[in-house]
DNA sequence: CTTTATTTTTAGATTTGTCTAAATTTGAAT
DNA sequence: ATTCAAATTTAGACAAATCTAAAAATAAAG
């Protein structure tokens, strides 16, 4: 009801850590090595965040997020990924050198910015990391399927669709045939890179990026093909 | 010679309101208003910056900013600038949203970034105030010839060129016959909003908006008509 | 059920940036 | 030259975020 409270740019930091880490609970030591500090700072720091409604705080036991420390560590989240969408695909930074420009840029603090940044981007749903970006109203984007990166080797699918909806990515998809309703199977996850290679029913082979394969949603089938 | 010390925000914030306001010098009280502080505060922070040789301080007397203040102080200048012209050209802010936004994102530390970003905006001249933008090397644009801006009424004048090459205002400029070599006389300045009028020896008349005119340069001539 | 090791918290100090209130310096006016 | 007002600096305090070192609670081991 109330709005909600303007917070540090360390404060910020603090939630994604617990958020990152808590299932439900983490520990002050683990968390003051999330955000790089010691673990008596850590506790001063949870003690403020609890003060404030955000974190659940028990003595000795840990700390969780509330339910609105939960919609505010999203905010920041979206704010984060939506900084790295736009360093990668906007100005050509590599995926691996956004994280650390994102998180200064995640704290300037306005709705109407990462409102129109977000339309810039064409409301992206994963990050360049495949990672997804909380939508505005604080939901995340559930998969109408499931991710093509999570399938288990073997596992027979249906394509259902895709995460995002850049035009890079469906012609890609088009080209090479990853459309809505196809059948394939997971036939190998290369260790090095992730790549998956599948292959359809008249066993003609594809590799994809692990990056592309974030970005597959499909619907898994009861049926698997013997492993090996 | 030694690498640029990393600076705070507020350091560089004042910096930036010592460039703006020291002609050659600013007194405490003024640069205090200027970063929105008190005087006691901002005697601390030029004691500060004296230390760091990035202003030349006399006590009772007043700062002015050393060589090498100029050069961070164009450093920040170049960002905060860039910024504004990200959000105003790609985010479509209004040219008076965008100066508190810059005010934060221009904090953001990485060369790299701000090459990008510069590369990403076509390497523009003037901000959308049309304030100039320092280059990289902290060399500042000084036109060919005169602002059209800061030329008085009945001046003639030669068009020299622009001072931005975007496609938007070199093409309204080419369409309204504002092109390098044409010769006009300036008529009249709108009080109300700076709206230029210029008129041409055929005696046809045109307007141009205050901003349009701060991106055209022009070589004054000797003769005047006369003033009424 | 003690002892020990680990984790967590408190206590006290530090840095950055700020403030108020008092003291000092400057400059202007008589 | 003395007085007075304005500008400036110092002194002392505070909040945010951190640290080290010591104390307390919990968990693990015997």
């Amino acid at each position: 009801m109330n709005a909600p409270a303007l917070l540090t740019s360390t404060e910020e930091n603090y939630l994604k850590a617990v958020f990152a880490l808590a299932q439900p609970r983490i520990g002050t030591n683990a968390l003051a090595d999330r955000v790089q500090t010691k673990a008596s700072s850590a506790t001063d720091m949870i003690q403020r965040l609890a003060e404030k409604g955000l974190v659940e705080y028990e003595r000795y036991r840990g700390v969780g997020l509330t339910p609105s420390g939960r919609v505010a560590a999203a905010a920041v989240i979206r704010r984060h990924r939506l900084w790295e969408v736009f360093l990668a695909e906007k100005l050509g930074f590599g995926w691996h050198e956004v994280h650390d420009l994102a998180e200064e840029l995640e704290h300037v603090q306005s709705p109407e910015l990462i409102r129109r940044l977000d339309a810039f981007l064409d409301t992206p749903s994963y990050d360049p990391h495949g990672d997804p970006i909380p939508r505005a109203d604080g939901t995340w984007p559930t998969a109408a399927g499931v991710r093509l990166d999570q399938v288990p080797v073997g596992q027979n699918f249906a394509v259902a669709g895709a995460a995002d909806q850049t035009d890079e990515l469906l012609d890609y998809l088009h080209r090479v045939g990853i459309v809505p309703g196809t059948e394939w199977t997971l036939v190998e996850i290369l260790p090095f890179d992730g790549t998956r290679t599948v292959r359809d029913s008249r066993g003609r082979n594809l590799d994809l990026s692990s990056l592309a394969a974030r970005h597959v949603l499909v619907q898994p089938h009861e049926t698997q093909t013997p492993n090996a």
